[in-house]
DNA sequence: CTCCTATAGTTGCAAATGCAACCATAAACC
DNA sequence: GGTTTATGGTTGCATTTGCAACTATAGGAG
């Protein structure tokens, strides 16, 4: 930086450290479990959100916060897995859906054990309610506006 | 989630989000810019605040967050397009240092310049001055208790 | 109805990443 | 000194990701 950083400089700078250090123990926890890894939970929670436990692959896509062909290629792995199941859409020609099986939730249910227990240590375990609260808040209004623009 | 989620784990959550979008859009604003991807501006930047714009390929690594082949990799690349040099560590038979040129100094420049307008209007834009030091801390702790662990 | 454009999803290919195996040197041990 | 063990870095290979091109269907304009 030409010029000192700012105090906003400074946060993003630490948010970008912190994240990819937790992600980074996140990951070698499931691995070490013999679990996939979190973007296979990721899909797997967004669909259980959705109604009938079932998305559009665009859908699943822009939740994911992950590009489309991303999520062709993770749904195949899955969907060999056993996890999801693909299909035409009914409603539209071009579309297909992609739904959970009963043996995705499962394993979203095993995975949610360790990557709870991840979550709580390192990260709930620094922060107090509070300030979880203000963090989430302050988020929400990032993510907001990024949705917001073009 | 089998509980429902606790505000610690919300904003866990929404901590992923927001940064895979916040990254997503200034990826496509540096490749847009024609600059390098933002893997590249780290390494530069930590280079530019060690000691004589110099550190060995393993302090990188700790520094950046990323596997120590993946440095390798990463400044194989950097090299050919002149923006560091490696060379024999004079200390250590085994080591490898890796230092900024004053056309990688050039180039951290530009790019902070584009960056920087990122972070400013994504997510400066949407946090108090108060909020970003509050999270600065925050973060700050978790940063500092994951590196003491095993 | 036909043409034109936009959208949904997949695929080929190139680039990036992780992991494990590897070579070389250093440090510890006897 | 000679052997063993740990550390620093790179490389081969498999996996993952992104981008651009492509196919197919939908929706709108004339």
């Amino acid at each position: 930086m030409t010029a000192s950083p700012t105090p906003r400089q400074i946060a993003w700078a630490r948010f970008v450290t912190a994240q990819a250090m937790l992600l980074d123990r996140i990951e070698a926890t499931l691995a070490r479990s013999e679990l996939p890894p979190l973007a296979w939970y990721d899909v797997l929670w967004i669909l259980e959100n959705a109604h009938g436990g079932c998305l559009r692959m665009s859908d699943l896509a822009r939740k994911g916060v992950i590009s489309r062909s991303n999520v062709t290629r993770l749904t195949d792995r899955m969907e060999k897995a056993g996890l999801v199941v693909r299909a035409d859409c009914p409603e539209d020609g071009r579309g297909t859906t992609c739904s959970l099986t009963d043996s995705g939730r499962r394993m979203r249910a095993r995975m949610w054990l360790v990557y709870r227990g991840q979550i709580d240590e390192l990260f709930g375990s620094q922060i107090s309610a509070a300030e979880a609260a203000s963090l989430a808040q302050m988020l929400e209004r990032i993510i907001e506006n990024l949705r917001e623009l073009p």
